[in-house]
DNA sequence: CATGTCACG
DNA sequence: ACGTACGTGACATGA
């Protein structure tokens, strides 16, 4: 788990995963409250101390303890204020919200510099070694600044109701629960990885050799710059798009369209395929297999992505592969333990559900009520014709339009989508928009209010900012409006599955069922189950997802059972 | 460290 | 005339 800034109960300093507890060296070191306060209210003296007893604490914590509690039996007792979430709540994309950057925003005080103590690069001291006056200063400044952001911050969110709803109805409850998910982790069969791995290797040999042949030459196929002088130059094909500098694309859609010409440009999605595959799945995960529990565990970044949502690092749990046949495969070594099943119970269409919630369109409203598929739905309104001649190829038209209405999408990027022509795009949209009116205002409407109050809102009264809304930049502009379409929708989907969250938490934690939920991917919740528990566990879970929140339809919400996560699905 | 590419919702 | 679908994180290359 990476550190984070925790403020606490008028007290407190830079702490790890722990409230009343300091870090030092990056452990965890018990100091109760009294304690604390003692420190705050007499800065440097006391906290020369304290960090001399802090040391002296760890060693007697891991004593008793042992070394394979990560939090050497130190355990949380409570906690009340986080600087850190304070800031994000309050205003998202206003700045980065770890207490260095808050500082500066917040208090306009630039903050000693962890590397000013430490040096850096090769002759790098660890925080132990450094003088402790020194460190002591710097401890005693985290304490005294992570109060000074509170009593900053929090009047602030105070004063605006649903800002304070936000904040103590979904972020702050949510910490614990994110702690027991990365404790927990998640199972993964490292055989089965390092077989892909190598079954990978040796077809991209093989590839590679293929692609030299076309190529006329040895070059290496990971490199677009190179690929790209062997296409445009060497092969004389000519140059579809351009990157943002100006180099020739050689991105997968372009490859996809010169495929239907060359043969090489087909080997290298190919091998490009394979070679994602392998080096950031099929290699890596299993050097992320934690030794002590067997297991992988991510962070998840509760102050991040502007739009509410979470993040995943080290590694990246929600971009498992899923879309291709090949790449489910990573998803078979996310397995259960013997006499355990994985649980993925996720959330259907909910961002186009809180479009038709959000905008009232009767239509939208009537499709879902109906419980009707919503792409087959629009391409019967789109097409004027009866639901049941809805082609396969309307339907997947209508898909995009759908998902490109909820990014603010053009006519221009529609055309490009599908691949027609933009006077074709434009009837489309305005044929939509025809049918579903109450969609267009609610786009309208969105729109006016982020260029005159300057932010947009969930349902559950999250803000988001645009600054760049009044910009007379168009392209700085137009960015901000369709971020103001889009952030309404995958904000309060990420409001409601967070209180869903905190919701099955809570009743897991109660209920002392054998079940633990170990991860979130935006719309998915995958739980780690005792077979003999699997029953209550689906039905617990889908209660508490649909009553996550209350719109004028329902949520659905889909539960697969399997042995690893792709049969889960 | 920037760039291009690509994995997910 | 502008640029053209939102939000993330990770990897390999190459300066």
């Amino acid at each position: 788990m990476v550190a984070r800034e925790q403020s606490i109960v008028g007290a407190a300093g830079r702490t790890y995963d722990e409230p009343w507890c300091i870090c030092v060296t990056g452990e965890i070191v018990g100091i109760d409250l009294a304690r604390a306060q003692e420190l705050l209210r007499q800065r440097q003296p006391v906290a020369a101390a304290a960090i001399a007893n802090a040391l002296e604490t760890i060693d007697r914590a891991k004593q008793i303890a042992g070394e394979h509690d990560p939090n050497y039996g130190v355990a949380l007792n409570g906690q009340r204020f986080d600087s850190m979430l304070e800031s994000y709540v309050l205003n998202s994309v206003a700045t980065r919200h770890d207490m260095d950057s808050s500082a500066v925003r917040y208090l306009g005080v630039k903050t000693i510099d962890f590397e000013e103590l430490t040096g850096k690069g090769a002759k790098k001291i660890t925080f132990n070694q450094v003088d402790v006056d020194r460190a002591a200063e710097y401890s005693a400044e985290d304490a005294d600044i992570t109060l000074q952001l509170h009593q900053a911050i929090w009047p602030q969110i105070e004063a605006v109701s649903a800002l304070k709803f936000v904040y103590e109805n979904i972020e702050q409850p949510l910490v614990p629960v994110l702690f027991r998910m990365e404790r927990t982790g998640v199972l993964v069969d490292r055989v089965l990885l390092k077989a892909q791995s190598t079954e990978l290797a040796s077809r991209m040999l093989e590839l590679q050799s293929q692609a030299h042949q076309e190529a006329g030459g040895v070059f290496n196929v990971d490199s677009p710059k190179q690929l790209q002088e062997i296409l445009f130059g060497k092969l004389g094909i000519p140059v579809m798009r351009k990157t943002p500098t100006g180099q020739p694309s050689t991105a997968e859609d372009v490859l996809e369209e010169l495929a239907e010409t060359h043969r090489l440009p087909k080997l290298i999605l190919e091998y490009r395929g394979m070679a994602k595959l392998k080096s950031t799945y099929t290699d890596n995960l299993p050097l992320q297999i934690n030794p002590e529990t067997g297991r992988i565990h991510t962070s998840y970044h509760q102050a991040v992505a502007a739009t509410g949502r979470l993040s995943s690092q080290d590694p990246n749990l929600q971009n498992i592969p899923i879309r291709t046949h090949e790449g489910r495969r990573i998803r078979q070594a996310f397995i259960a333990p013997p006499g355990h099943s994985l649980v993925a119970a996720d959330y259907s269409q909910i961002e186009l559900r809180i479009m038709a919630h959000l905008s009232g369109d009767a239509t939208l409203l009537r499709a879902f009520a109906e419980d009707r598929d919503v792409h087959q739905a629009t391409a019967a309104e789109v097409f004027s014709m009866p639901l049941e001649q809805v082609s396969a190829d309307q339907r997947r038209s209508a898909k995009v339009i759908n998902f490109g209405l909820m990014y603010g999408m053009s006519a221009f990027g529609l055309a490009r989508q599908l691949g027609i022509g933009r006077g074709d795009a434009q009837k489309y949209m305005d044929l939509y928009f025809e049918r579903y009116p109450g969609v267009r205002r609610y786009m309208e409407e969105t729109r006016r209010q982020a260029r005159e109050t300057g932010y947009v809102e969930t349902v559950f009264g999250r803000r988001l900012y645009l600054p760049e809304i009044q910009s007379r930049n168009a392209a700085l502009r137009q960015y901000a409006e369709r971020s103001a379409i889009n952030a309404p929708m995958q904000g309060t989907a990420a409001d409601i599955i967070k209180r869903a969250m905190i919701e099955v938490d809570s009743w897991l934690q109660s209920s002392r069922i054998a079940a633990r939920l170990i991860m979130q991917v935006h719309d998915e919740l995958v739980f780690e189950v005792a077979d003999e528990a699997i029953e209550t566990l689906v039905g617990q879970t889908r209660t508490h997802m649909i009553r996550a929140a209350d719109l004028s339809i329902p949520l659905k919400v889909d539960v697969g059972v399997g042995r690893n996560w792709d049969e889960a699905h």
